[in-house]
DNA sequence: CGAATGACCGTTTTAGTAAACTGGTCATTA
DNA sequence: TAATGACCAGTTTACTAAAACGGTCATTCG
């Protein structure tokens, strides 16, 4: 109990300090002293930092995984469990504060961990993406095409509309996500006759 | 002429280094070597050195603009302009150069410069969208949208496709990249019955 | 005479170094 | 014997001197 509670404790200390600083400004000490643990305690259970930052993703990834085969139904439509998905994902507040703080390390100083770390969670999403895509060509629920393009260009859209368009745009409801999700990957902008 | 002439090779030399360099590692003495000019030469007809970057990246917007309103005909349709400007767009290869060296820059250095400038451009970009967009709303070529989401969406599926799918894929021809615009843009991945 | 020039100026960037800090270890402790 | 923090080697930071830079202007050249 003592050994799981404290390994707990320094994974829970370091999910909140990487959320909070990213790889590079968090420090084993201060891991250390919000896990209330001396710091040679943390590396009984992980064998560096990097190691450690590796279980938190690995958690994400885990959380997220969960989240999409809990939602996805064999039974029902592509686009039905998409959307299914999608809502339960954007309810996951502290996932996307981990994924968002990474990107702003990645990108303004370019820290290889957050950026590797952030790979592997892309990479994760995509060969996820890809198989339930693939699936769908079979199942000729969606037009013959590439799935790693198709895959690619909807993660991306995904950003787009939960991140990226908030610089210049009030942020979107989930309905309005949703909805231009559809609208893109879905139906198309064609007005049909 | 001479007058003329010097500010050409200027102009030439500059869009040079800068595609060749980026903004930073672009020195004044460079640009005025290769143009075969004094450096005070160049200040005869451009304040600094951010001016005479806005004026490359302004001959590089001017020159897209032509192409894009050589292409558009009011008594086309929407998705027909489209794939014309598109077709159009991806032959500049130099447009393109400079574009992926500046986005280089300002993802490995944060150089604002860089970055501003890809912004400037992005915003002519989105702007013109927006507008081309909210006339094809208006004649009810495509279905009632957000002109602001839809050209941003756009724009990234334009980036996507010529240039992030190359680190996982190997690059799309011409054909494809329509193909797929057509895909996501106009009919949807759907299958209708 | 006036447009072109490059040596020159003040400022910024870079290279080099000493001090401070960080990830990781291990003899000591409770 | 599991937990710990003083300690170590390697890295980052803060500081400084030197180099390089953008920009000017007295001089030169056509």
């Amino acid at each position: 109990m003592a050994v799981v509670d404290r390994r707990q404790q320094v994974l829970q200390a370091a999910a909140k300090c990487f959320t909070l600083f990213g790889y590079k400004a968090t420090t084993m000490d201060q891991v250390a002293r919000i896990a209330n643990v001396g710091k040679g305690t943390i590396y009984t259970f992980f064998m560096n930092k990097e190691q450690l930052f590796d279980e938190i993703l690995r958690g994400v990834i885990v959380e997220m995984k969960k989240v999409a085969e809990r939602e996805i139904r064999r039974d029902k439509a592509f686009f039905d469990n998409l959307h299914r998905v999608l809502d339960a994902l954007l309810e996951f507040r502290s996932e996307h504060e981990l994924f968002i703080k990474l990107s702003q390390e990645s990108r303004d100083f370019g820290t290889p961990q957050a950026g590797e770390g952030l790979d592997k969670l892309e990479s994760v999403v995509l060969e996820y993406l890809e198989r339930e895509v693939e699936h769908a060509i079979q199942d000729g629920e969606i037009k013959p095409c590439d799935p790693k393009i198709v895959s690619l260009v909807m993660f991306r859209l995904y950003i787009v509309l939960t991140a990226e368009l908030n610089k210049v745009h009030e942020p979107l409801g989930k309905e309005q996500i949703q909805q231009y999700f559809q609208l893109f990957i879905g139906d198309g902008l064609a007005q049909r006759a």
